[in-house]
DNA sequence: CCGTCCCGCCATGCT
DNA sequence: AGCATGGCGGGACGG
């Protein structure tokens, strides 16, 4: 056939005429024929082209495997069970089901259909052998062989999968046939940066011109439409995009290295990109096709080439539809009723430079590709300062985020495993809560004192509780952005008193927090202050909610949405507007139903699901931050508002079980009455160790939680640069102290690594983890990966370590990388669940 | 008929 | 040479 050119390359061999007689063989025909003599099992089939291991071809048991691969709720199920029990109703390896020998008839009778061989289904199976996050516990590695065997494909199917879960740093490759699972530890990042490509990519002008250009060509205006598309595509010259990495998942082996570009893998970050650049999220088939072919080429969109793109374009699609990213939709237009897919995964929040710290940035290009031209029109320095945080949590931030990088990227194993990938699991929820939209704000804080004095404005602003309620205005409230990733932190509304029996009053403060932390944090505080003491609290609705149906639960998110109140929620007041004209959709579902922005997929726990965090503009966030930055899986739980949510609290678990609900975990008798309940956001479910430090008090209302740190950005730009070495340390010292967490003498090294102070027992969790690097290839750990679910419940009153261990208030602080999304951050899309 | 996309040939680039 | 990857497009399937 044709021998065009592949990747500007000429093809020369046309295999065509040779193949088309062969194709009767094809498929699982050929694959019954050979299984059918002696069907032993291959113990290690070198590939898997030619035997195939045994399968189902039973109906009803290839039917089970196909349902329940194809149902999420099965799948979670399955999931809940064990990762390996996952496969337990799956083809097991090395072992051919009782089936294997069937008649002709049989086989033919049950040969699966079309359907039921597709990408998307295939894509299931595979899925639903991971966790959507993994832990370090786990073994996480893939190998394509033993994948290709089991789901009995030939492992050309499994590369599909596998490139396009590698444009979004899923997998990564470690070596041949040798994957590696990420899950969606990386996933929000990953977005962040597709999205911010794209935006630099000029995808939406792109898009915008072929449908001009399109519509142009309808009533043969040619001509200037398609000029003004070749120069909105040459606008760019680097338009050949490379594949986009993050910092610690880059192509580690060589071989895959020279083909970092390559089309799957780039595609699928492409149509990523216009996908999450696009309006209303919607990007038609055609269109994406033709700018993912017209990029560097536009004038021979050659019929052929967008056939072949299409078809690549639909692999991809069926990967990320698996993945519940997209959806397929239809979108009419003129000349009738188009394929396209919308966008259903988690929201990105809008690109705002200003939060993600200078390092990373730097760090992504840097990695990104050897051709500079490609990391600087990816990530070009300048800089939308939209959000900014305070000059000195910047500065710690910066520090931890330093120091956390050596610390992952000390050498690991023989196998070049870049640990890097388990960073961002520490998103950065403090990120989010420091930033603030500016304009948002009524009166901005003095830049003077945030930027000198941190410790000071804490003190000049410790306000008592009502105080600062009154402090509190709606109209500079600000959501809260869906946290996408493990660690949510929660903070619930301030309430004026506290009731709870278990808080020691302290007369400084207005409100009584419950703190909670991971049992390793909790060590942390314990051993500096001795006198703190832990209590455990009943975490009353452990099992509950493993019980919840998914769908139920999902009804109940949604009618929650619904019911949200329109001033409460501008994200979803705002989500209804969108309409596009869309065939599929259903319009009740306006609210966010999905899982995704909530953390029901997180297997992880410690996660406190928040839809919306309002916040009002006072001073305390410099403390609220810190804490974050110290105890990122702890929570602020202003225990008079306990029960307002408690019965709220809901969580699908999809994943393995184990989340415990924190709902009726604090028991105390106010009746709340916040000074502005209606702000309260939504404790949906917790899962947390429920220690719970008494006679601790923080002077910290949630009002005060959130905006200080907004500057203008004249103010922030004297920080960003500016050093200051100590400063974190002598900060959370003195914040600590202040706010009672460790007595008045002690010092808590920020960083024993940036600061080059040896601290003889460290943390256990770096010591451990670096350990575990280095001698278990098949199991590395990470600085601190959140407990597993089902050990959480083991851990909720007993804290791993031992009670000697020295504190580590350092190296594990969320991370800048997520940006925050503020009131200003309004979605122009709904986020649906529709099954198709 | 047409939208999808399975399938497997074979190019490519290691090892 | 052998193997791992994965580009690619024929043509089958399903509606």
């Amino acid at each position: 056939r044709d021998s065009r050119s592949r990747n500007g390359r000429c093809r020369p061999a046309p295999r065509g005429s040779l193949r088309t007689p062969l194709k009767q063989a094809g498929g699982s025909q050929r694959v019954l024929a050979d299984r059918q003599p002696g069907c032993q099992p291959l113990a290690t089939p070198p590939k898997l082209g030619g035997a195939l291991p045994a399968e189902p071809w039973t109906p009803t048991a290839n039917l089970k495997v196909l349902i329940s691969a194809a149902s999420p709720e099965i799948r979670s199920r399955e999931r809940s069970r064990g990762l390996q029990g996952a496969r337990s109703c799956q083809v097991r390896p090395g072992r051919p089901p009782p089936y294997e020998h069937l008649s002709g008839d049989e086989h033919e009778k049950s040969q699966p259909s079309r359907k039921e061989k597709s990408l998307g289904l295939l894509c299931l199976k595979f899925l639903a052998r991971y966790p959507d996050y993994p832990s370090a516990a786990e073994n996480n590695y893939i190998c394509l062989d033993e994948v290709a065997e089991e789901l009995n494909v030939e492992r050309r199917r499994i590369y599909s999968i596998v490139n396009v879960l590698e444009s979004l740093h899923m997998v990564s490759r470690l070596a041949k046939n040798r994957y590696i699972w990420h899950g969606q530890h990386n996933l929000a990042k990953t977005l962040q940066t597709l999205k911010k490509v794209g935006e630099e990519n000029k995808y939406t002008e792109k898009i915008q011109m072929i449908k001009k250009r399109e519509y142009e060509h309808e009533f043969d205006l040619d001509g200037k439409g398609n000029e003004e598309v070749a120069r909105s595509f040459v606008s760019n010259e680097h338009s050949e995009m490379c594949f986009v990495e993050l910092p610690g998942i880059e192509f580690c082996a060589a071989s895959v290295n020279s083909r970092k570009d390559k089309s799957l893998r780039v595609m699928s970050q492409k149509f990523v990109m216009l996908l999450l650049v696009s309006a209303p999220y919607i990007v038609s088939l055609e269109v994406a096709a033709k700018i993912l072919i017209g990029e560097n080429q536009l004038e021979d969109l050659d019929k052929s080439k967008f056939k072949t793109k299409i078809r690549r374009l639909y692999d991809i699609a069926n990967v990320l539809s698996s993945l519940e990213l997209i959806k397929k939709v239809h979108v009419t237009e003129e000349r009738g009723r188009k394929p396209a897919f919308k966008w259903t995964g988690p929201e990105v929040p809008p690109n705002t430079h200003g939060i993600t710290s200078a390092p990373s940035i730097s760090h992504i290009s840097e990695s990104i590709t050897s051709k500079e031209q490609c990391s600087k029109n990816l990530f070009p320095s300048r800089v939308k300062q939209n959000f900014t945080r305070h000059p000195s949590l910047t500065k710690l931030v910066k520090s931890i985020e330093n120091d956390r990088r050596k610390i992952q990227s000390a050498p690991t194993s023989p196998v070049k495993i870049n640990t890097n990938e388990h960073l961002s699991v520490y998103t950065s929820e403090m990120s989010q809560l420091a930033a603030i939209p500016q304009y948002q704000l009524e009166e901005p804080p003095k830049s003077e004192d945030m930027k000198n004095n941190l410790s000071g404005s804490v003190l000049e602003h410790s306000l008592p509780w009502p105080e600062a309620a009154l402090k509190a205005n709606i109209h500079t409230a600000a959501t809260l952005p869906k946290p996408l990733l493990t660690q949510p932190l929660g903070a619930l509304p301030p309430s004026r008193q506290s009731a709870s029996t278990v808080i020691k009053p302290q007369p400084h403060s207005g409100a009584s927090y419950a703190i909670y932390l991971h049992p390793s944090e909790a060590q942390a505080v314990t051993a500096y202050n001795p006198s703190f003491m832990f209590q455990p609290l009943p975490c009353a609705n452990v099992t509950g909610i493993k019980s919840i149906n998914p769908k139920a639960l999902s009804e109940m998110t949604s009618k929650e949405g619904d019911n949200c109140t329109a001033a409460a929620d501008p994200g979803k007041t705002m989500a209804a507007k969108e309409r596009p004209v869309m065939e599929s959709e259903s319009s009740s579902n306006r609210c966010l139903k999905r899982s995704w922005a909530l953390q029901e997929k997180s297997g992880k726990g410690n996660v406190i699901l928040k839809k919306n965090l309002f916040f009002s503009y006072t001073f305390g966030l410099n403390v609220y931050f810190l804490f974050q930055t110290f105890f990122p899986s702890g929570y602020l739980i202003p225990l008079t508002q306990c029960t307002y949510h408690s019965n709220k609290a809901a969580l699908p678990n999809r994943e393995r079980g184990g989340l415990c609900s924190l709902q009726h975990t604090v028991t105390h008798s106010s009746p709340a009455a916040g000074a502005i309940p209606e702000m309260t956001s939504e404790l949906k479910a917790v899962n947390i160790p429920a220690f719970h430090i008494t006679s601790l008090n923080i002077m910290l209302s949630p009002t005060s939680i959130a905006a200080a740190p907004v500057l203008s950005n004249s103010h922030l730009s004297s920080s960003n640069t500016s050093s200051v070495p100590n400063s974190s340390s002598s900060l959370l010292n003195f914040t600590l102290q202040h706010v009672g967490l460790i007595p008045a003498g002690v010092q808590v090294s920020t960083n024993p690594v940036l600061q080059h102070i040896p601290i003889p027992s460290k943390p256990e969790s770096v010591n451990h983890s670096s350990e575990n690097m280095t001698l278990q290839e098949e199991k590395p750990t990470v600085l601190k990966e959140p407990p597993e679910p089902q050990t959480m419940t083991e851990n909720l009153f007993h804290t791993p370590g031992g009670p000697n261990t020295v504190p580590l208030l350092s190296a594990n602080a969320g991370g800048t990388d997520t940006i925050s999304q503020g009131t200003s951050y309004i979605p122009q899309r709904k986020l649906e669940v529709s099954e198709n």
